[in-house]
DNA sequence: TAGATTGTTAATCGATTAACAATC
DNA sequence: TAGATTGTTAATCGATTAACAATC
């Protein structure tokens, strides 16, 4: 068990991952109000966790800060982008432009420079060749063309959830290795593609519990 | 501590709970492919989980299957259904009619009988007092008295990060106590107000990061 | 019956929290 | 310096997994 250990790029967990993203914007929106070192705590509280989690995530990227100062922002914010960017950047594609597709063409459309979809794709001819939000928008028999020719490695699912299975096929298919899923069902893909589901429905059920019955104390 | 431990209502964790919402989604899927029993593990393998864990969740909420038919579906999803939803139903607002609020008012149209969204609210006077996706939008100050007299419950934030913290001051103080925020912000509220984040930004990236490094093994 | 599955407990695993010496 | 904060390890906590008798 020791032999196959991993040496050069350790594994970070998902949970780390999102708040190392949090921390991230966190630093952006505390350099927007002038603000140039912030203290682990203020980090913390920003981001919505405790200020030892914000320590020990640091380290785990190898930003570190001065016992008196904190942390410097402006390194921070370079350190994490060195971390969670690909330093060529990322593409991303869109599958299923109706209305939640839209606005997360919109949400996305020049927000991160190293990670933008740049390419959709739909069965609606009336939805296809054309420009929305900034992005063009393919008919879904060139998706395999289009994802190889411009070098897309995300997928985005917007699609009703019984095209999901199918359109997460097609992507894996034409070589994306990561998929952030906004149907309602769960993909079947081959390990080596990660996915992500964002369950809206899900999400809104728990909300309502919770409303009703108090949030758990962990 | 063993005097205030509960005993009417079992706390259930939040893992738990968006489990059951999927195995909710599983039984009307399977169901409308004309199955009326299903194993643990042919559950599991649609829900994405494990055969165990489905075993355990469904015994948390005592439905009970048979060691040689399985689940009975149609009860499955009524046990689901008195689990999770309110026994009067549970009405919901949203916060922000934008490009992304809109998508979500028409994602959610007559979908959840049982949950619904009742009225949206926005600063903008051209997208207020008019029906949007079915759903009435009002002008913010009018929140208050809206959330008091539609006896509303949850709050859906759809509005720019800067805009978020007071939207969402401005639902728990109407009184809602569960609130999906949308918006890349962490919201400071009571804990008596449940919070469930869900950033688009920070899961992209995260997709991004391990379509590069690989998934974790967990 | 035989056998796969269920309900339920014990063992494992991983992440978070607590603690504390080192630092500026 | 004094003192709050940092980097880092040990203890705790909770959830998942493994195991197995009970069931139909």
């Amino acid at each position: 068990m020791n032999e196959n250990r991993q040496t050069a790029n350790l594994t970070v967990p998902a949970r780390v991952i999102g708040r190392l993203s949090i921390y991230r914007r966190v630093a952006a929106m505390l350099q927007g109000e002038g603000v140039t070192t912030a203290y682990s705590h203020e980090i913390a509280a920003a981001a919505g966790v405790t200020a030892a989690q914000v320590r020990r995530d640091l380290m785990t990227i190898g930003a570190q800060g001065s016992p008196t100062q904190g942390y410097q922002l402006d390194e921070l914010e370079t350190s994490l982008g060195e971390f969670l960017d690909a330093p060529a950047g990322q593409r991303a594609a869109l599958v299923g432009v109706g209305n939640l597709g839209r606005a997360i063409l919109a949400h996305f459309a020049g927000r991160r420079p190293k990670l933008g979809i740049v390419a959709a794709f739909d069965v609606e001819p009336d939805r296809t060749n054309r420009v929305i939000h900034g992005c063009r928008c393919y008919p879904m028999d060139e998706l395999r063309e289009v994802v190889r020719r411009e070098d897309i490695a995300v997928g985005i699912i917007t699609v009703p959830a019984a095209a999901a299975q199918p359109a997460a096929m097609a992507l894996a298919d034409a070589g994306v290795r990561g998929i952030l899923n906004f149907a309602p069902r769960t993909l079947h893909l081959p390990a080596s593609v990660h996915v992500e589901d964002m369950d809206m429905t899900m999400a809104l059920e728990r909300v309502a519990y919770f409303a009703r019955q108090g949030t758990p104390r962990s």
